[in-house]
DNA sequence: GCCGTTTTCGGCCCGACTGTTTTCAGTCG
Protein backbone atom coordinates (compact mmCIF):
# COMPACT_ATOMS: atom_id res chain seq x y z
CA UNK A 1 0.00 0.00 0.00
CA UNK A 2 1.41 3.22 -1.08
CA UNK A 3 -1.55 4.94 0.02
CA UNK A 4 -0.08 6.99 3.16
CA UNK A 5 3.20 7.44 1.15
CA UNK A 6 1.41 9.82 -1.43
CA UNK A 7 -1.05 10.90 1.12
CA UNK A 8 2.04 12.02 3.13
CA UNK A 9 3.71 13.76 -0.02
CA UNK A 10 0.34 15.80 -1.24
CA UNK A 11 -0.17 17.08 2.54
CA UNK A 12 3.66 18.44 2.47
CA UNK A 13 2.99 19.50 -1.01
CA UNK A 14 0.22 21.47 0.11
CA UNK A 15 1.98 23.28 2.66
CA UNK A 16 5.14 24.40 0.08
CA UNK A 17 2.76 25.70 -1.96
CA UNK A 18 1.17 27.39 0.92
CA UNK A 19 4.68 29.27 1.98
CA UNK A 20 4.59 30.44 -2.02
CA UNK A 21 1.59 31.85 -1.64
CA UNK A 22 0.26 29.63 -4.52
CA UNK A 23 -3.75 30.20 -4.16
CA UNK A 24 -6.12 27.20 -4.29
CA UNK A 25 -3.78 24.47 -4.84
CA UNK A 26 -2.70 24.28 -1.47
CA UNK A 27 -6.14 23.46 -0.43
CA UNK A 28 -6.47 21.05 -3.46
CA UNK A 29 -3.56 19.09 -2.63
CA UNK A 30 -5.28 18.78 1.17
CA UNK A 31 -7.89 17.55 -0.47
CA UNK A 32 -6.65 14.98 -2.43
CA UNK A 33 -4.32 13.79 0.03
CA UNK A 34 -7.62 13.24 3.27
CA UNK A 35 -9.12 10.88 0.09
CA UNK A 36 -6.17 8.95 -0.17
CA UNK A 37 -5.25 8.36 3.41
CA UNK A 38 -8.97 7.88 3.65
CA UNK A 39 -8.97 5.52 0.97
CA UNK A 40 -9.44 1.65 1.80
CA UNK A 41 -8.74 0.55 -1.68
CA UNK A 42 -5.26 0.51 -2.86
CA UNK A 43 -3.93 3.33 -5.12
CA UNK A 44 -2.08 0.72 -7.54
CA UNK A 45 -5.25 -0.99 -7.98
CA UNK A 46 -7.48 1.83 -8.62
CA UNK A 47 -4.99 3.36 -10.91
CA UNK A 48 -5.03 -0.18 -12.84
CA UNK A 49 -8.62 -0.13 -12.96
CA UNK A 50 -8.27 3.25 -14.16
CA UNK A 51 -10.52 4.75 -11.07
CA UNK A 52 -8.05 7.35 -10.14
CA UNK A 53 -9.83 10.39 -11.22
CA UNK A 54 -12.91 8.84 -9.29
CA UNK A 55 -11.12 9.96 -6.22
CA UNK A 56 -12.56 13.31 -4.58
CA UNK A 57 -10.51 15.82 -5.25
CA UNK A 58 -8.41 13.94 -7.74
CA UNK A 59 -8.15 14.98 -11.44
CA UNK A 60 -6.46 15.29 -14.50
CA UNK A 61 -3.31 16.60 -12.71
CA UNK A 62 -3.21 14.87 -9.33
CA UNK A 63 -4.15 11.89 -11.56
CA UNK A 64 -1.02 11.79 -13.46
CA UNK A 65 1.38 13.03 -10.00
CA UNK A 66 -0.09 9.80 -9.02
CA UNK A 67 1.02 7.57 -11.69
CA UNK A 68 4.36 9.08 -11.91
CA UNK A 69 4.92 7.91 -7.95
CA UNK A 70 3.62 4.36 -8.44
CA UNK A 71 6.17 4.08 -11.49
CA UNK A 72 8.94 6.13 -9.78
CA UNK A 73 8.31 6.32 -6.11
CA UNK A 74 8.81 10.07 -6.52
CA UNK A 75 7.31 13.11 -7.71
CA UNK A 76 9.02 15.54 -9.79
CA UNK A 77 7.04 18.61 -8.72
CA UNK A 78 7.26 17.43 -5.00
CA UNK A 79 11.07 17.39 -5.35
CA UNK A 80 11.29 20.61 -6.73
CA UNK A 81 9.20 22.35 -4.38
CA UNK A 82 11.65 20.42 -1.61
CA UNK A 83 14.93 21.31 -3.41
CA UNK A 84 13.45 25.14 -2.58
CA UNK A 85 12.67 24.72 1.02
CA UNK A 86 14.29 21.16 2.02
CA UNK A 87 12.67 21.19 5.48
CA UNK A 88 10.70 18.41 7.35
CA UNK A 89 7.85 19.61 7.31
CA UNK A 90 5.30 16.60 8.78
CA UNK A 91 7.26 16.47 12.23
CA UNK A 92 7.30 20.11 12.58
CA UNK A 93 3.68 21.26 11.76
CA UNK A 94 2.66 18.47 14.34
CA UNK A 95 3.63 20.91 16.85
CA UNK A 96 0.47 22.76 18.05
CA UNK A 97 0.95 26.13 16.37
CA UNK A 98 3.22 25.82 13.96
CA UNK A 99 1.94 26.07 10.36
CA UNK A 100 3.98 26.88 6.76
CA UNK A 101 4.49 30.30 7.15
CA UNK A 102 5.79 30.31 10.53
CA UNK A 103 8.33 27.47 9.40
CA UNK A 104 8.76 28.85 6.26
CA UNK A 105 10.70 32.00 8.54
CA UNK A 106 12.53 29.64 10.46
CA UNK A 107 13.81 28.27 7.92
CA UNK A 108 14.72 31.85 5.95
CA UNK A 109 16.04 33.18 9.04
CA UNK A 110 17.67 30.66 11.05
CA UNK A 111 17.78 27.78 8.24
CA UNK A 112 15.94 25.24 10.77
CA UNK A 113 15.00 22.48 8.86
CA UNK A 114 14.21 19.69 11.56
CA UNK A 115 12.87 19.11 15.17
CA UNK A 116 16.22 19.00 17.15
CA UNK A 117 17.45 22.70 15.02
CA UNK A 118 14.13 24.16 16.20
CA UNK A 119 14.48 22.76 19.41
CA UNK A 120 18.37 23.64 19.84
CA UNK A 121 17.07 27.19 18.38
CA UNK A 122 14.05 27.68 21.39
CA UNK A 123 16.21 26.53 23.87
CA UNK A 124 19.25 29.64 22.97
CA UNK A 125 16.16 31.85 23.08
CA UNK A 126 16.97 32.60 19.16
CA UNK A 127 13.04 32.65 18.13
CA UNK A 128 11.89 35.57 20.34
CA UNK A 129 13.42 38.74 18.11
CA UNK A 130 11.71 37.32 14.65
CA UNK A 131 8.96 39.22 13.43
CA UNK A 132 5.85 37.43 14.48
CA UNK A 133 7.36 35.66 16.86
CA UNK A 134 7.86 36.50 20.48
CA UNK A 135 8.76 35.53 23.92
CA UNK A 136 5.09 33.46 23.97
CA UNK A 137 5.60 31.57 20.94
CA UNK A 138 9.27 30.65 21.85
CA UNK A 139 8.25 29.24 24.80
CA UNK A 140 5.00 26.86 23.38
CA UNK A 141 7.20 26.09 20.54
CA UNK A 142 9.38 24.52 23.49
CA UNK A 143 5.93 22.83 25.16
CA UNK A 144 5.05 21.34 22.05
CA UNK A 145 8.03 19.68 21.11
CA UNK A 146 8.17 17.84 24.66
CA UNK A 147 4.20 16.88 23.95
CA UNK A 148 5.15 15.44 20.61
CA UNK A 149 8.09 13.34 22.27
CA UNK A 150 5.06 11.58 24.31
CA UNK A 151 2.03 11.87 21.94
CA UNK A 152 0.99 8.69 20.73
CA UNK A 153 -1.35 9.48 17.67
CA UNK A 154 -4.71 8.55 17.03
CA UNK A 155 -6.75 6.83 20.02
CA UNK A 156 -8.88 3.47 19.72
CA UNK A 157 -12.79 4.37 19.76
CA UNK A 158 -13.23 1.65 22.28
CA UNK A 159 -10.48 2.27 24.65
CA UNK A 160 -11.58 6.15 24.64
CA UNK A 161 -15.53 5.98 25.08
CA UNK A 162 -15.55 4.89 28.23
CA UNK A 163 -13.04 8.52 29.27
CA UNK A 164 -15.33 10.60 27.34
CA UNK A 165 -18.50 9.45 28.95
CA UNK A 166 -16.87 10.16 32.21
CA UNK A 167 -16.20 13.98 31.12
CA UNK A 168 -19.88 13.56 29.99
CA UNK A 169 -21.10 13.32 33.34
CA UNK A 170 -18.57 15.33 35.25
CA UNK A 171 -19.60 17.96 32.86
CA UNK A 172 -23.61 17.35 33.35
CA UNK A 173 -22.73 18.18 37.44
CA UNK A 174 -22.19 21.86 36.24
CA UNK A 175 -25.66 23.63 36.80
CA UNK A 176 -24.61 26.00 34.32
CA UNK A 177 -24.56 23.54 31.67
CA UNK A 178 -28.06 23.02 29.87
CA UNK A 179 -27.13 20.73 27.49
CA UNK A 180 -24.40 18.24 26.77
CA UNK A 181 -23.58 16.37 23.66
CA UNK A 182 -20.94 14.74 22.19
CA UNK A 183 -19.87 15.63 18.57
CA UNK A 184 -17.23 14.90 16.39
CA UNK A 185 -15.12 11.68 15.05
CA UNK A 186 -16.85 10.27 18.86
CA UNK A 187 -19.90 10.81 17.38
CA UNK A 188 -19.53 9.01 13.67
CA UNK A 189 -18.21 6.29 15.74
CA UNK A 190 -14.88 6.71 13.85
CA UNK A 191 -12.76 3.52 14.82
CA UNK A 192 -9.71 5.91 15.81
CA UNK A 193 -9.98 9.36 16.79
CA UNK A 194 -7.77 12.20 17.07
CA UNK A 195 -9.25 14.50 19.64
CA UNK A 196 -12.56 14.98 21.84
CA UNK A 197 -15.35 17.45 20.50
CA UNK A 198 -18.16 18.41 23.24
CA UNK A 199 -20.68 20.93 22.97
CA UNK A 200 -22.38 22.69 26.02
CA UNK A 201 -25.54 24.68 25.86
CA UNK A 202 -25.32 27.52 28.77
CA UNK A 203 -26.36 31.23 29.16
CA UNK A 204 -23.49 31.33 31.75
CA UNK A 205 -20.19 29.80 29.39
CA UNK A 206 -17.71 31.50 31.87
CA UNK A 207 -18.52 29.24 34.70
CA UNK A 208 -19.02 26.19 32.09
CA UNK A 209 -15.52 26.88 31.13
CA UNK A 210 -14.26 27.62 34.43
CA UNK A 211 -15.69 24.01 34.97
CA UNK A 212 -14.10 22.53 32.21
CA UNK A 213 -10.45 23.49 32.37
CA UNK A 214 -10.41 22.37 36.44
CA UNK A 215 -11.29 18.68 35.56
CA UNK A 216 -7.84 17.40 37.30
CA UNK A 217 -6.77 15.17 34.72
CA UNK A 218 -5.88 17.85 32.18
CA UNK A 219 -1.66 18.33 32.17
CA UNK A 220 -2.43 21.42 29.11
CA UNK A 221 -4.60 24.09 28.48
CA UNK A 222 -4.14 24.79 25.21
CA UNK A 223 -6.57 27.44 24.73
CA UNK A 224 -9.34 29.16 27.05
CA UNK A 225 -11.58 31.82 25.70
CA UNK A 226 -15.17 33.06 26.25
CA UNK A 227 -17.15 30.17 24.97
CA UNK A 228 -14.23 27.75 23.90
CA UNK A 229 -11.20 25.90 25.82
CA UNK A 230 -9.47 22.95 24.16
CA UNK A 231 -7.20 21.15 26.75
CA UNK A 232 -4.78 18.40 26.86
CA UNK A 233 -5.77 15.19 29.23
CA UNK A 234 -2.81 12.91 31.11
CA UNK A 235 -3.94 9.91 28.68
CA UNK A 236 -2.45 11.97 25.89
CA UNK A 237 -6.00 13.21 24.11
CA UNK A 238 -7.19 16.90 23.46
CA UNK A 239 -10.49 18.02 24.46
CA UNK A 240 -12.15 20.96 22.74
CA UNK A 241 -15.15 22.29 24.31
CA UNK A 242 -17.70 24.85 22.69
CA UNK A 243 -20.30 27.14 24.42
CA UNK A 244 -23.02 27.53 22.94
CA UNK A 245 -26.60 29.18 22.92
CA UNK A 246 -29.66 27.32 22.63
CA UNK A 247 -30.86 28.62 19.43
CA UNK A 248 -27.29 27.58 17.03
CA UNK A 249 -27.34 24.06 19.16
CA UNK A 250 -28.32 21.80 16.18
CA UNK A 251 -26.02 23.88 13.84
CA UNK A 252 -23.04 23.50 16.08
CA UNK A 253 -23.51 20.07 16.43
CA UNK A 254 -24.11 19.56 13.18
CA UNK A 255 -20.77 21.67 12.37
CA UNK A 256 -18.95 20.09 15.12
CA UNK A 257 -19.58 16.48 14.22
CA UNK A 258 -18.37 16.76 10.73
CA UNK A 259 -16.62 15.16 8.74
CA UNK A 260 -15.25 17.76 7.17
CA UNK A 261 -16.05 16.54 2.99
CA UNK A 262 -19.09 16.34 4.38
CA UNK A 263 -19.87 19.86 5.76
CA UNK A 264 -18.46 21.28 3.01
CA UNK A 265 -20.73 19.80 0.69
CA UNK A 266 -23.55 21.13 2.87
CA UNK A 267 -22.33 24.43 3.04
CA UNK A 268 -22.06 24.43 -0.67
CA UNK A 269 -25.61 23.18 -0.84
CA UNK A 270 -27.16 26.47 1.37
CA UNK A 271 -24.63 28.63 -1.63
CA UNK A 272 -26.51 27.25 -4.03
CA UNK A 273 -29.70 28.46 -2.41
CA UNK A 274 -28.62 31.54 -1.78
CA UNK A 275 -27.78 31.29 2.20
CA UNK A 276 -25.11 30.95 4.63
CA UNK A 277 -24.28 28.05 6.46
CA UNK A 278 -22.22 28.10 10.21
CA UNK A 279 -21.86 26.75 13.33
CA UNK A 280 -24.46 29.10 14.56
CA UNK A 281 -27.37 28.43 12.64
CA UNK A 282 -28.56 28.81 8.38
CA UNK A 283 -28.99 31.98 7.46
CA UNK A 284 -30.65 33.99 4.99
CA UNK A 285 -28.72 37.04 4.64
CA UNK A 286 -28.90 38.04 9.07
CA UNK A 287 -32.23 35.79 9.63
CA UNK A 288 -31.42 32.75 11.29
CA UNK A 289 -33.98 30.06 9.26
CA UNK A 290 -32.91 27.21 11.09
CA UNK A 291 -30.33 26.35 13.36
CA UNK A 292 -31.85 24.74 17.11
CA UNK A 293 -31.86 21.24 15.63
CA UNK A 294 -29.91 19.01 13.17
CA UNK A 295 -32.92 17.71 11.76
CA UNK A 296 -34.24 21.53 10.84
CA UNK A 297 -31.09 22.14 9.00
CA UNK A 298 -30.70 18.95 6.98
CA UNK A 299 -35.11 19.62 6.24
CA UNK A 300 -34.12 23.42 5.53
CA UNK A 301 -31.52 21.75 2.86
CA UNK A 302 -34.05 19.62 1.29
CA UNK A 303 -31.91 16.30 3.02
CA UNK A 304 -33.44 13.98 4.98
CA UNK A 305 -31.47 13.93 8.65
CA UNK A 306 -28.73 11.77 8.09
CA UNK A 307 -27.07 9.45 11.21
CA UNK A 308 -24.05 10.87 12.43
CA UNK A 309 -22.09 7.37 11.19
CA UNK A 310 -22.69 7.73 7.98
CA UNK A 311 -21.60 11.38 7.45
CA UNK A 312 -18.40 10.97 5.59
CA UNK A 313 -19.19 12.14 1.96
CA UNK A 314 -19.63 8.26 0.97
CA UNK A 315 -22.81 9.22 -0.89
CA UNK A 316 -25.26 9.76 2.11
CA UNK A 317 -25.78 13.38 1.21
CA UNK A 318 -26.79 12.61 -2.40
CA UNK A 319 -28.51 9.27 -0.97
CA UNK A 320 -30.46 11.77 1.79
CA UNK A 321 -31.25 14.35 -1.39
CA UNK A 322 -33.18 11.40 -3.02
CA UNK A 323 -35.23 10.25 0.32
CA UNK A 324 -32.58 7.12 -0.19
CA UNK A 325 -30.67 6.62 3.05
CA UNK A 326 -30.30 3.03 4.24
CA UNK A 327 -32.54 2.39 7.22
CA UNK A 328 -29.53 1.22 9.25
CA UNK A 329 -28.97 -1.20 11.98
CA UNK A 330 -29.97 0.28 15.20
CA UNK A 331 -28.33 -0.13 18.39
CA UNK A 332 -31.21 -2.49 20.27
CA UNK A 333 -31.13 -4.46 17.37
CA UNK A 334 -29.14 -6.86 17.90
CA UNK A 335 -30.29 -10.47 19.70
CA UNK A 336 -26.92 -12.01 20.51
CA UNK A 337 -23.61 -12.42 20.06
CA UNK A 338 -21.68 -15.11 17.72
CA UNK A 339 -17.75 -14.58 19.05
CA UNK A 340 -16.64 -15.17 22.62
CA UNK A 341 -13.95 -17.16 24.49
CA UNK A 342 -14.34 -19.05 27.89
CA UNK A 343 -11.74 -20.55 30.68
CA UNK A 344 -11.72 -23.73 28.52
CA UNK A 345 -9.27 -21.82 25.49
CA UNK A 346 -7.72 -18.55 26.79
CA UNK A 347 -10.80 -16.97 28.24
CA UNK A 348 -11.02 -15.53 31.66
CA UNK A 349 -14.22 -16.64 32.38
CA UNK A 350 -16.36 -20.14 32.82
CA UNK A 351 -19.47 -20.83 30.48
CA UNK A 352 -21.80 -19.95 33.15
CA UNK A 353 -20.20 -16.49 33.70
CA UNK A 354 -20.15 -15.46 30.29
CA UNK A 355 -24.08 -16.49 29.42
CA UNK A 356 -24.94 -14.87 32.67
CA UNK A 357 -23.01 -11.58 31.28
CA UNK A 358 -24.57 -11.95 28.30
CA UNK A 359 -27.85 -12.15 29.51
CA UNK A 360 -27.84 -9.16 31.50
CA UNK A 361 -26.80 -7.19 28.63
CA UNK A 362 -29.91 -8.63 27.42
CA UNK A 363 -28.68 -11.06 24.48
CA UNK A 364 -31.05 -14.09 24.43
CA UNK A 365 -28.69 -16.37 23.00
CA UNK A 366 -24.77 -16.73 22.99
CA UNK A 367 -22.01 -18.98 21.26
CA UNK A 368 -18.95 -20.63 23.02
CA UNK A 369 -16.49 -20.48 20.49
CA UNK A 370 -13.39 -21.34 22.05
CA UNK A 371 -9.75 -21.68 20.20
CA UNK A 372 -8.89 -25.07 18.70
CA UNK A 373 -6.11 -27.63 18.01
CA UNK A 374 -2.88 -26.00 16.69
CA UNK A 375 -3.33 -22.60 18.56
CA UNK A 376 -1.20 -23.64 20.98
CA UNK A 377 -0.67 -20.27 22.68
CA UNK A 378 -4.89 -20.01 22.69
CA UNK A 379 -4.68 -23.52 24.50
CA UNK A 380 -6.86 -24.19 21.29
CA UNK A 381 -9.34 -27.69 22.27
CA UNK A 382 -8.73 -30.81 20.47
CA UNK A 383 -11.70 -32.77 19.10
CA UNK A 384 -12.18 -34.91 22.53
CA UNK A 385 -12.40 -31.54 24.58
CA UNK A 386 -14.41 -30.17 22.41
CA UNK A 387 -16.87 -33.29 22.82
CA UNK A 388 -16.50 -32.45 26.10
CA UNK A 389 -17.51 -28.83 26.07
CA UNK A 390 -20.53 -29.39 24.41
CA UNK A 391 -21.51 -31.94 26.69
CA UNK A 392 -21.01 -29.62 29.33
CA UNK A 393 -23.21 -26.51 26.99
CA UNK A 394 -25.86 -28.85 26.90
CA UNK A 395 -25.92 -29.52 31.06
CA UNK A 396 -25.86 -25.47 31.45
CA UNK A 397 -28.28 -24.68 29.06
CA UNK A 398 -30.77 -27.19 31.09
CA UNK A 399 -30.61 -25.25 34.80
CA UNK A 400 -30.16 -21.44 32.95
CA UNK A 401 -33.00 -19.41 32.01
CA UNK A 402 -33.28 -16.53 29.81
CA UNK A 403 -30.45 -17.46 27.39
CA UNK A 404 -29.44 -20.06 25.23
CA UNK A 405 -25.85 -20.92 25.01
CA UNK A 406 -24.95 -22.29 21.15
CA UNK A 407 -22.07 -24.93 20.97
CA UNK A 408 -19.39 -23.13 18.61
CA UNK A 409 -15.67 -23.16 18.28
CA UNK A 410 -13.21 -20.88 16.61
CA UNK A 411 -11.40 -23.12 14.51
CA UNK A 412 -7.93 -22.24 12.32
CA UNK A 413 -7.50 -22.18 8.82
CA UNK A 414 -4.35 -23.67 8.25
CA UNK A 415 -2.28 -22.54 5.15
CA UNK A 416 -3.68 -24.93 2.97
CA UNK A 417 -7.13 -23.82 3.51
CA UNK A 418 -7.94 -26.97 5.29
CA UNK A 419 -9.15 -26.69 9.07
CA UNK A 420 -8.04 -28.02 12.17
CA UNK A 421 -10.86 -29.91 13.23
CA UNK A 422 -12.44 -32.71 11.86
CA UNK A 423 -15.54 -32.39 9.86
CA UNK A 424 -17.41 -35.40 11.97
CA UNK A 425 -16.64 -33.13 15.50
CA UNK A 426 -17.43 -29.81 13.25
CA UNK A 427 -20.29 -30.92 12.57
CA UNK A 428 -21.63 -31.76 15.46
CA UNK A 429 -21.48 -28.34 16.72
CA UNK A 430 -24.66 -25.48 16.36
CA UNK A 431 -22.24 -22.43 14.87
CA UNK A 432 -18.37 -23.25 13.54
CA UNK A 433 -16.65 -20.14 13.11
CA UNK A 434 -12.87 -20.38 11.15
CA UNK A 435 -10.30 -17.79 11.37
CA UNK A 436 -6.78 -16.83 10.16
CA UNK A 437 -4.38 -17.29 12.96
CA UNK A 438 -0.65 -17.81 11.78
CA UNK A 439 0.71 -17.94 7.95
CA UNK A 440 -0.37 -14.25 7.27
CA UNK A 441 2.92 -13.35 4.71
CA UNK A 442 0.99 -14.91 2.20
CA UNK A 443 0.45 -13.70 -1.72
CA UNK A 444 -2.95 -11.94 -2.37
CA UNK A 445 -3.56 -15.43 -4.51
CA UNK A 446 -2.51 -17.83 -2.08
CA UNK A 447 -4.09 -16.10 0.99
CA UNK A 448 -7.72 -15.82 -0.96
CA UNK A 449 -7.54 -19.38 -2.36
CA UNK A 450 -7.11 -20.68 1.32
CA UNK A 451 -9.82 -18.44 2.85
CA UNK A 452 -12.68 -19.74 -0.07
CA UNK A 453 -11.07 -23.12 0.82
CA UNK A 454 -12.38 -22.79 4.59
CA UNK A 455 -15.40 -20.91 3.41
CA UNK A 456 -16.29 -23.92 0.71
CA UNK A 457 -15.97 -26.22 4.04
CA UNK A 458 -19.80 -27.46 4.39
CA UNK A 459 -19.85 -26.66 8.24
CA UNK A 460 -18.00 -23.32 8.43
CA UNK A 461 -20.76 -20.82 9.10
CA UNK A 462 -18.52 -17.51 9.54
CA UNK A 463 -15.57 -16.55 8.79
CA UNK A 464 -14.16 -14.33 11.58
CA UNK A 465 -11.59 -11.07 11.71
CA UNK A 466 -11.68 -11.24 7.60
CA UNK A 467 -8.91 -9.10 7.20
CA UNK A 468 -6.73 -10.15 9.98
CA UNK A 469 -5.76 -6.59 10.65
CA UNK A 470 -4.87 -4.72 14.69
CA UNK A 471 -5.33 -1.51 14.59
CA UNK A 472 -2.08 0.29 15.08
CA UNK A 473 -0.40 -3.09 15.00
CA UNK A 474 -0.78 -5.59 12.20
CA UNK A 475 -2.01 -4.71 8.54
CA UNK A 476 -4.66 -6.46 7.32
CA UNK A 477 -3.38 -9.14 5.41
CA UNK A 478 -3.78 -9.70 1.31
CA UNK A 479 -6.81 -10.93 0.40
CA UNK A 480 -9.68 -10.38 -2.68
CA UNK A 481 -12.35 -8.84 -0.73
CA UNK A 482 -14.37 -9.33 -4.07
CA UNK A 483 -14.00 -12.87 -4.73
CA UNK A 484 -14.52 -13.46 -1.06
CA UNK A 485 -17.79 -11.91 -1.18
CA UNK A 486 -18.62 -14.12 -3.96
CA UNK A 487 -17.73 -16.86 -2.32
CA UNK A 488 -19.73 -15.73 0.49
CA UNK A 489 -22.65 -15.70 -1.34
CA UNK A 490 -22.44 -18.70 -3.19
CA UNK A 491 -21.24 -21.01 0.18
CA UNK A 492 -24.12 -19.49 1.75
CA UNK A 493 -21.36 -18.07 4.45
CA UNK A 494 -21.16 -15.23 6.73
CA UNK A 495 -18.38 -12.56 7.23
CA UNK A 496 -18.02 -11.21 10.40
CA UNK A 497 -17.53 -7.93 12.01
CA UNK A 498 -15.51 -8.28 14.54
CA UNK A 499 -16.10 -5.62 17.27
CA UNK A 500 -12.90 -5.94 19.15
CA UNK A 501 -11.65 -2.50 19.39
CA UNK A 502 -8.20 -3.04 17.93
CA UNK A 503 -10.17 -5.18 15.53
CA UNK A 504 -13.13 -3.41 13.88
CA UNK A 505 -13.14 -6.01 11.10
CA UNK A 506 -14.50 -6.26 8.41
CA UNK A 507 -13.76 -2.49 8.47
CA UNK A 508 -16.78 0.11 7.48
CA UNK A 509 -15.67 0.88 3.99
CA UNK A 510 -15.52 -3.57 3.32
CA UNK A 511 -18.94 -3.51 5.22
CA UNK A 512 -20.29 -1.24 2.68
CA UNK A 513 -19.22 -3.54 -0.49
CA UNK A 514 -20.49 -6.21 1.05
CA UNK A 515 -23.65 -5.23 1.72
CA UNK A 516 -24.37 -3.88 -1.51
CA UNK A 517 -23.03 -7.64 -3.05
CA UNK A 518 -25.75 -8.66 -0.44
CA UNK A 519 -23.19 -10.39 1.72
CA UNK A 520 -24.69 -11.37 5.04
CA UNK A 521 -22.88 -10.39 8.07
CA UNK A 522 -22.42 -11.60 11.31
CA UNK A 523 -21.53 -9.56 14.50
CA UNK A 524 -19.09 -11.13 16.96
CA UNK A 525 -17.19 -9.19 19.73
CA UNK A 526 -14.51 -11.86 20.43
CA UNK A 527 -14.90 -11.39 24.15
CA UNK A 528 -12.46 -13.31 26.33
CA UNK A 529 -13.98 -11.61 29.55
CA UNK A 530 -17.18 -10.38 30.53
CA UNK A 531 -16.36 -6.59 30.38
CA UNK A 532 -15.62 -7.20 26.72
CA UNK A 533 -19.37 -7.93 25.85
CA UNK A 534 -20.46 -5.02 25.86
CA UNK A 535 -18.37 -3.88 22.83
CA UNK A 536 -20.82 -4.97 20.78
CA UNK A 537 -21.80 -1.54 20.51
CA UNK A 538 -18.72 -1.12 18.45
CA UNK A 539 -19.52 -3.72 16.27
CA UNK A 540 -23.05 -1.99 15.48
CA UNK A 541 -21.73 1.17 15.20
CA UNK A 542 -19.26 0.27 12.41
CA UNK A 543 -21.84 -2.12 10.57
CA UNK A 544 -23.86 1.54 10.94
CA UNK A 545 -20.75 3.16 9.43
CA UNK A 546 -21.01 0.46 6.64
CA UNK A 547 -25.09 1.11 6.06
CA UNK A 548 -25.87 -2.28 6.95
CA UNK A 549 -29.33 -3.10 7.73
CA UNK A 550 -30.84 -4.85 10.28
CA UNK A 551 -31.57 -7.44 7.14
CA UNK A 552 -27.83 -7.82 6.74
CA UNK A 553 -26.44 -9.08 10.24
CA UNK A 554 -27.68 -12.17 11.28
CA UNK A 555 -27.64 -11.86 14.62
CA UNK A 556 -30.44 -9.52 15.18
CA UNK A 557 -32.32 -13.10 13.91
CA UNK A 558 -34.14 -14.86 17.03
CA UNK A 559 -32.41 -17.87 18.21
CA UNK A 560 -34.49 -20.03 15.75
CA UNK A 561 -34.60 -17.85 12.34
CA UNK A 562 -30.83 -18.13 13.08
CA UNK A 563 -30.85 -21.66 13.18
CA UNK A 564 -32.54 -22.05 9.74
CA UNK A 565 -29.88 -20.11 8.41
CA UNK A 566 -26.69 -22.11 9.52
CA UNK A 567 -25.12 -24.37 7.62
CA UNK A 568 -26.34 -28.44 8.56
C1' DG B 1 -5.64 22.04 -9.13
C1' DC B 2 -10.54 20.56 -8.74
C1' DC B 3 -15.25 20.93 -9.97
C1' DG B 4 -20.08 21.31 -12.37
C1' DT B 5 -28.97 20.39 -11.69
C1' DT B 6 -25.24 28.28 -12.82
C1' DT B 7 -20.35 22.25 -16.58
C1' DT B 8 -14.88 23.94 -19.96
C1' DC B 9 -14.75 29.16 -16.83
C1' DG B 10 -14.57 31.19 -12.61
C1' DG B 11 -15.44 30.07 -8.44
C1' DC B 12 -13.06 27.80 -4.27
C1' DC B 13 -16.12 26.99 3.89
C1' DC B 14 -15.90 29.90 7.70
C1' DG B 15 -15.20 31.55 12.37
C1' DA B 16 -12.51 31.42 17.15
C1' DC B 17 -8.40 32.07 19.48
C1' DT B 18 -3.57 33.43 20.17
C1' DG B 19 0.23 36.24 19.96
C1' DT B 20 2.03 39.96 18.19
C1' DT B 21 0.32 43.59 17.12
C1' DT B 22 -2.16 48.62 17.50
C1' DT B 23 -5.78 46.15 13.29
C1' DC B 24 -4.21 41.56 11.94
C1' DA B 25 -1.79 37.19 10.28
C1' DG B 26 -1.37 32.54 11.27
C1' DT B 27 -3.26 28.35 12.83
C1' DC B 28 -6.79 25.22 13.82
C1' DG B 29 -10.82 22.51 13.31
Amino acid sequence: MKNFQLAKIFYEMADLLEMKEVPFKPQAYEKAARSIESLSEDIEEAARKGNLEKIPGVGKNIAQKIREFIKTNKIKDHENLKKECPIDIEEMTAIEGLGPKKLLALYKNLGIKNLIQLEKAAKGGKLRNLEGFGLKTEFNILKGIEFIKKSKGRFLLGFILPTVREIEKYLKKSKSAEKISIAGSVRRKKETIGDVDILIVSSRPKDVIKQFISMPEIVKIWAKGATKSSVRLKEGFDVDLRVIKEESFGAALQYFTGNKDHNIKLRKIAIEKGWKLNEYGLFQNKRRIAGRSEESIYKKLGLQWIPPELRENRGEIEAAFNDQLPKIIDYTDIKGDLHCHTDWSDGTKTIEEMAKAAHNLGHSYLAITDHTGTLKIAHGLNEKKLLKQMNEIDKINKRIQGIRILKGAEVNIKADGTLDIKDQVLAKLDIVVAGVHSHFNMTKKEMTRRIIRAMENKNVDIIVHPTGRILKKRKPYQIDLEKIFKTAKRTETFLEINAYPERLDLNDEAIKKAVEKEVKLSIGTDSHSVEHLKYIELGIATARRGWAEEKDIINTKSVLQLFKLLKK
